[in-house]
DNA sequence: ATTATTTTGGAACGATCGTTCCAAAATAGG
DNA sequence: CCTATTTTGGAACGATCGTTCCAAAATAAT
């Protein structure tokens, strides 16, 4: 709504001496890597070059831009895994794909950074409800296209038809959580390409004995 | 050493108004709420109850205190899980009896905060090296916990020969880091139940086709 | 060139941070 | 009852926190 007005408004004075998306990317970096509460203003004036009088002006605060770090990293994941899993071919396919394109970040992006979600989401859930619901909204959005793409696939004749495809997008979000905390404390990343291998394989599992809350003990 | 220092020595003098492990346990209950940068030492010394004085001169001061938090909830944890893989019966029985035994405590235990490794990792490990020799120390204990029980399941004839278990426990401890991750998100915790009997269903799968790094794609 | 408007660069704010320090209080041994 | 020793309760420290504020600088429009 400001920018509107700005933009209609012929009286500009003193151009911008920044970027705004590109001190926005240099703050997603460094909350990325310091998580909110051990990166300080101070820091973000520092590395995104960007005045503090500015940082206020413009983005409201070091929790407003935060916020906005967190929908703009959320929503650029959203959309590469948007345009991988609308790949023409079988579906099960571009799901593997998938995956094995996010062990690729973690692998070869930041060292041991992890997922700026589900960082923020760890750190800051319990306290901070802004945070939360967009967390939230996230990964349900994610779950989403996750279930999408299973049904496709069912539909497909892919999956067992006794598969529970909502169980399984869940399943999945989870895995991915999984993934991002792994590769900030494993030894060789690399290894997270078995651990992925075993995660798809629910998809050709018959989901055979034991199922829900049965019990087999005693010997 | 100082303890023992001080055992021996007959020179008591005023004593502590304090119980040593009481204050870690509600150190580490606050630690585990609020994380460790979110948790001030004013809030320890109120929620514990402890001086200030002698939080410095017991534990050596915020740090050091939850480096101990740590190692007291990991070691704990560590226990805990022993006990369950040690039971008696089917090894595969009481893998499951872990797993919902860890998903019983994200869902009865505080309200979103997970697991305290997990978490300390996600804050922590990029720029805190003792927290990440700690939690990664933790982790691979707990990965062999799992390759042990793995392996004597196997050797039972319970599990398929072909099956490989350290990728399968590497599997495991992902799966259990993103249990503890959606423990904090989840909208119903209680969904946690459906995501871990997929997850239990590598022990049974045949993990047939699509092996390592083939595709098949194309329609 | 003048004016109006906006950004910039920093000084300055009170609050809180983790830590240190020490007199007063309290108890065990002589 | 002393004396030696330890803990306690808090005052106080400098540093840093997130935020506010404003004169100086810079540009668009007149």
């Amino acid at each position: 709504m400001g920018a509107i007005e700005k933009g209609l408004r012929g009286d500009m004075a003193r151009p911008k001496a920044f970027d705004r998306d590109l001190v926005l990317e240099r703050a997603i970096a460094l909350f990325w890597r310091r998580g909110y509460s051990a990166t300080s203003v101070a820091q973000l004036v520092a590395e995104t070059g960007i005045n503090r009088g500015s940082l206020y002006d413009t983005y409201g605060g070091k929790h407003a831009l935060f916020l906005a770090a967190i929908e703009h990293y959320s929503a650029a994941q959203r959309a590469r895994m948007g345009a991988l899993l609308e790949k023409p071919g079988l579906k099960l396919a571009a799901l593997r794909h998938l995956f094995e394109s996010i062990a690729e970040q973690f692998r070869n992006g930041r060292p041991m950074c992890g997922c700026l979600v589900t960082n923020s989401a760890v750190e800051l859930a319990p306290h901070d409800a802004d945070v939360r619901v967009r967390v939230a909204a996230h990964l349900g959005q994610v779950e989403e296209m996750l279930f999408d793409v299973l049904e496709a696939a069912a539909a497909a004749g892919e999956l067992a038809p006794q598969q529970d495809c909502r169980a399984l997008a869940q399943y999945f979000v989870s895995c991915l959580q999984g993934l991002a905390v792994m590769s900030k404390t494993a030894r060789e990343p690399e290894a997270l390409g078995a651990t992925i291998d075993i995660a798809l394989g629910a998809l050709s599992s018959p989901m055979t004995p034991n199922q829900s809350s049965q019990r087999g003990e005693q010997a």
